[in-house]
DNA sequence: CGATTATGTGAAACCGCTTTCACATAATCG
DNA sequence: CGATTATGTGAAAGCGGTTTCACATAATCG
């Protein structure tokens, strides 16, 4: 009389109230075309009806694909105050587990060829890497060999051969540099991020590019350099204010760095925006609590991560996608 | 004379070459006591020659053993712009990772007991599940009785039963009203946060209680009640400014409101410190970069990550850990 | 209308690891 | 010193799906 409870609904269990093989359940689980439509309905049926969930690890091994795709992290600095990789991050899950795929999380150091990650990667326990910020291609080329699908989210070094999204560095720092000269200033400055990213050097072109378009020339003056850190805008800020007369705008390639360039200016004596106009990019909160509110390049980060996770499953379908740049729009506050 | 390269190392490969049976293989590979040291010796120097790593998914079908730990979020607002619970699950990745458990991250909405996640972690995808900031408790009571390890990361409300780490909000909130005082504060207001949730509570209880001990009574009018946004911290301290008279000193319970109430204040024509300290919960960035920078709260963040994966894993073993609070410091900067 | 091709199905092998069980040998005991 | 108890080991049976393969039946053809 002791029902035996609780034992895991299994193929057997479906292929017996079904009335059918367990070969056609996997079928039907499985999307195959050919089945008749009836045992395709029972199969349904049954499966409904005894809430039936199939265990993932049986169906890797048998299948060989894991339902798994990594979502790896260097475990920088960065990392710990920034919430543009949270966003990205929740953006890239929800798409894939709307697709049935699940998100593994790895935070680690990835110099080293041979580390868990690397190991863990190249052992397939995913079905595919998604990546950020990378400051090592080593491993990444490495897997590429292994044909491990993969997305960077980020414009890689060596942009060849890989699926990428980012946001349009260019045409964000662009506008932003645009809107400065469209505001009535003329002598308008950068302070750039780290030059050695993609992004820092995409950012400091496009500040060029709209300069010249301007009709002036972009003087080396006012090229300052800075690392995304608020101390670093503050620095640059006041080098600056002594080299450069007249400066009438500021481009800074983030937010926390014009926070840094308004605290510098306003501790010359100055005002922003009366004297020096200040926009920033990322539109982070930073932005809209500031005294005064930034005007600054927004991205949406959320539809990097959604992108990212799209281009992904795509390759898992075979397909060889295009990298995807995504456009910026200039949310304009009181500092410019 | 084609090598058959490529194919993936087994125990067969493996037992082959450390001449013993595959049973002992796996006694080596999982830490079994009963196996004579040369066999551990001699698989383990098979298993470095080849380069072996174990397949997970055949582990776990075998053993009933994921070796995965999910990390659940609800698909809410505060998500996409606080880096806090980037910091926490960093900190958990990093231990879990160094005990050879993966992170599975789940972002979704948990109002359902039929979502996604919810299936996922009935179905044993996952050894273990920690939580963060739940508004519901139904799928957690009903994982419990399923005897699902879970960690809680935030006081639940339900305290009873459920394994937790948190901040010591109590005492946070305590030091920094305490600390208005000692700067010869007699009028000391508190903005706090979603009454809701339980760190909220706790919030206010450490300010009401620091309150008594210094020798007032809080007055009911010192009290208002804000959500955590810029906005009501804002609307909030210009309601204080209004209906109380000689207010000295604002405990904002998070650094996005402390903000607002310094917007308010010199709205006002008043000067922080001067006129009104304020102090604010959390020692975010904000606080740094905020002009004048705010004295606040800090917790370590990265800490309670890795408080949570470590009860995770105890658990794992079979204890029935402790709850773990972790204290909090007060940066003191210019703004109290 | 018999021969050929499509279509649908189930039996069974297999994925790589874990674990039970039986058994051989070594250590301990009365 | 024969009888117990420990200790160490391998063969083999799963774990729960997927997939190949052979086979039956239905549809299409000359």
């Amino acid at each position: 009389m002791a029902a035996k409870s609780n034992v895991r609904t299994t193929y057997a269990v479906i292929s017996k109230t079904a009335g059918v093989s367990e070969a056609t359940v996997s079928r039907v689980l499985n999307g195959d075309e050919n089945v008749h439509p009836d045992r395709i309905k029972a199969v349904q049926d049954a499966v409904a009806k005894l809430g039936y969930k199939k265990h993932r690890a049986a169906s890797s091994l048998a299948s060989g694909r894991t339902g798994l795709i990594a979502v790896v992290i260097d475990d920088d600095l960065s990392i710990f105050s920034d919430p543009f990789w949270a966003t990205v991050t929740s953006g890239i899950s929800r798409v894939l587990m709307k697709n049935d795929l699940q998100t593994l999380l790895m935070v680690a150091n990835l110099d080293s060829l041979d580390g868990p990650v690397s190991h863990s990667l190249q052992a397939g326990e995913v079905d595919g890497a998604i990546f950020f910020q990378l400051h090592k291609d080593a491993l990444i080329k490495r897997l590429v060999k292994q044909k491990l699908p993969m997305v960077i989210t980020g414009t890689p070094h060596t942009s060849n051969d890989f699926v990428f999204v980012d946001t349009d560095n260019f045409g964000g720092a662009h506008e932003a540099t645009n809107h400065l000269f469209g505001r009535g200033c003329t002598n308008v400055a950068i302070i750039t991020g780290d030059i050695e990213t993609t992004a820092g050097r995409q950012r400091l072109d496009g500040y060029n590019q709209a300069y010249r378009k301007s009709g002036h020339v972009p003087n080396k003056q006012l090229i300052a350099e800075g690392d995304y850190s608020f101390e670093s805008g503050k620095a640059a800020m006041q080098r600056l204010l002594e080299q450069v007369a007249n400066l009438d705008g500021v481009f800074a390639c983030n937010d926390v760095m014009a926070l840094g360039a308004i605290a510098a200016i306003e501790e010359a004596g100055k005002v922003v925006p009366d004297h020096i106009k200040v926009v920033g990019f990322d539109d982070s909160l930073l932005a809209q609590t500031s005294r005064p509110p930034l005007t600054s390049v927004r991205q949406d980060i959320g539809a990097l991560g959604e992108a990212a996770a799209n281009l992904m499953i795509a390759q898992l379908r075979g397909e060889t996608p295009e990298p995807c740049i995504l456009s910026t729009e200039l949310i304009v506050r009181d500092s410019a």
